[in-house]
DNA sequence: TAATAACTTTACGTTAACGTAAAGTGAAAG
DNA sequence: CTTTCACTTTACGTTAACGTAAAGTTATTA
């Protein structure tokens, strides 16, 4: 369902309230060549095939990849006819991110490992005051 | 071991080449207040301390922390008397990015996904045209 | 002494991904 | 007819994290 009543296809705001961005990204998107509606008139016509590359594009936001990236995979998924060194681009592109991913959770890691030695340091000079004075004492 | 000769001391270009980031980018965290390297004359001395701080500094940033999160966080580690409040906090932000990388997988997999299903119908179409072209035959 | 080298400060430039304001159009509803 | 919506185009603004150039200061080295 959406706002313009047909079915499979759908207006800026139709898209912009699916996906929870706004009008503008859309049309920055098409400003870019990520998107390319029809028109009626002056007013944009998404298709579900705009739907569907939106939808990538903003997957790919999520992985953290830029739109120029984005723009190169979804060449992709577009013609129809895919050819060998696109799917060989997207595959280099998934490794990449994935490998960003790891290294990400290895800083992740680094830091939890950092926190707890912190802590253990921290609850250990918590529990022994009475014996460090005591060891101050005749200073 | 480093240029000035004694340990424990760096200058910006000993830390600046260890952590491969560009001088400007020292300064430019000094400017920031994540850095406060003594002076010698008017040339920066870093000591373990700021090492230390530029080293989770960094982490940070590969974590994908805004200089202005590490900043918060990073006041942790270095009054010596942590609190509550702060621990609060890291917790919060690990927790935060924890998610992120989680919905980065996600998406991750959920493009491997795509990927899978347009690569067996692909293949699917290739192997199958005689047949197509056998149905299409009468019409 | 002169030439590097290694710094410094100041300050303007850059890029991505939109935000936001201004001014206008076309259709539908009251 | 006029108000209201939903939409349009044009265009300047914003933020983060530095890059980069200019011009100057010290310390070492030839």
């Amino acid at each position: 369902m959406n706002s313009s009543g047909s079915i499979g296809f759908y207006s800026i705001t139709d898209l912009s309230r699916e996906f929870a961005v706004t009008p503008r990204t859309l049309r920055f998107y098409e400003e870019k060549g990520l998107l390319n509606p029809k028109r009626s008139g002056k007013n944009r016509i998404y298709s579900a095939g705009d739907r569907t590359r939106l939808r990538l594009i903003l997957r790919g936001r999520q992985l953290g990849l830029s739109l120029e990236e984005s723009a190169e995979v979804i060449g992709l998924y577009a013609p129809g006819t895919p050819n060998h060194e696109q799917l060989h681009l997207l595959l280099q592109k998934i490794e990449e991110k994935r490998q960003q991913l790891v290294s990400q959770r290895e800083a992740l890691d680094a830091m939890l490992g950092d926190l707890d030695r912190w802590q253990t340091n921290f609850e250990a000079a918590l529990k022994a005051p009475i014996a460090n004075h005591q060891w101050r004492q005749k200073v």
